[in-house]
DNA sequence: AAAATCATGACACAACCATGACAATTCAGG
DNA sequence: CCTGAATTGTCATGGTTGTGTCATGATTTT
């Protein structure tokens, strides 16, 4: 399972060479250019780890840094043009989880972002939602529900997080088999619907539940949470 | 509760400011001349962190680092004196999980320990060899379950012993076949669920357990115990 | 030399998945 | 409202893949 990466940059030059390079890593990485764009995105989506300048042209990565700390539980690596003692310390302080000033060696910001998600997917605590009784266990493929422990087979997984990872936005069946079974791959459409029928049921995300996996007809499926 | 670290650096000097300004910032500090002096610490007992120095007398911090990824869960953070991008490098496959190259500011020591810290809550209960009747016993290749001395061969203790200080995570084949057999051997696949097999017959770490040995399908297993 | 341990291949079995068929639902146009 | 076409829900099925486990010969230890 690809990990997700958001970069928000505003240097266009820098920033596609950064997303270039990691996507040559493996990783399915997101970018934005400004707080606002950034903030936008990640009401919208979650990713794995957020890479982070300060200087940006509407704001500064310390506020953007601090607002995304109180929704969600996402690490962070930021990035600085300057060396100062003083914003490494504000950059703790708005909680970020590394720190990292330019220039840097790419190949350290590379090993940077594989310890942060080694050591989050290592422990149990990568829930975004670890409160309102809903937990995702990336380790074991399972999903924790009210301190239920509910087991999902590898694809269920994939597909389950692929929605959670978009959630709210709702999704096709070719996006959902593209991200799950990969590009080029001749399964049918109608195979989603079966692991979205199964997934409803083994989860319950039925009405009555704060997470809800709705069937938009003609379009395809959304994982959608109430607030 | 206060966090505990232990200490790994040959020079006294620095050795104790370190710990003297860390104990002041509320933490219990321990401390270590040598790779030797560290090990003997470590087979008794558990830390949270542990800052370790590359240059040892008896021996490297890369190789001590392994030694302990083998063996325990626990958060590592390494010091150096040469900032040379061979050795960071090495430092981050080894399994740190930070790095900082000397001279480094005080506080940016500080706030990393933090910032490790405060991601990782639950640490010390990773990391225990004896946990609800179940001890592993590194010097004789045994284990003890329920006071009863079961013995293992070397490789299924090495095997044993990997899952359990990985608890709830599931381990892939291959990072077994690594963290046991090493990176460049050709051993398949395989062999581990021939091991893990015997594992689970010989310490009966079946359903009704404790601590059960789960096969998580297309993945690895994983050692997980109820609570 | 004997015993213990290990790596491998073979086979059976279980879990998983893709598909097609048919029922249920939705929706547009009469 | 009704009707029929299009879309979706769901079940049963056969085929595929991954895993448990045993027997075996090679290797190491005693």
């Amino acid at each position: 399972m690809k990990k997700r990466l958001l970069i928000v940059e505003d240097d266009e030059n820098l920033r596609s060479t950064l997303a270039d390079n990691l996507e040559l890593e493996g990783f399915d990485v997101s970018t934005s250019a400004s707080v606002a764009e950034a903030k936008l995105f990640l009401t919208s989506e979650n990713v794995d780890l957020i890479i982070l300048d300060i200087m940006l042209p509407d704001g500064n990565g310390f506020e953007l840094c601090e607002w995304i700390r109180q929704r969600k539980d996402v690490l962070i690596l930021m990035l600085t043009a300057r060396n100062l003692e003083k914003d490494l310390i504000k950059g703790f302080v708005s909680g970020t989880d590394d720190y990292l000033s330019k220039p840097y060696r790419s190949a350290e910001l590379l090993l940077r972002i594989k310890a942060l998600l080694r050591r989050t997917t290592c422990t149990t605590a990568n829930s975004v939602d670890s409160f309102n009784g809903f937990q995702i266990n990336w380790e074991q493929h399972s999903i924790t529900k009210d301190s239920k422990n509910i087991h999902l087979t590898k694809t269920a997984f994939s597909i389950f997080s692929y929605l959670f990872s978009h959630l709210n936005k709702t999704c096709s069946r070719d996006e959902i088999l593209n991200s799950v079974w990969g590009e080029d791959v001749f399964v049918d459409n109608r195979t989603v619907d079966n692991f979205v029928s199964n997934l409803k049921k083994s989860l319950s995300l039925t009405d009555g539940n704060q997470y809800q996996l709705k069937t938009i007809r003609g379009i395809g499926y959304s994982l959608y949470s109430k607030l």
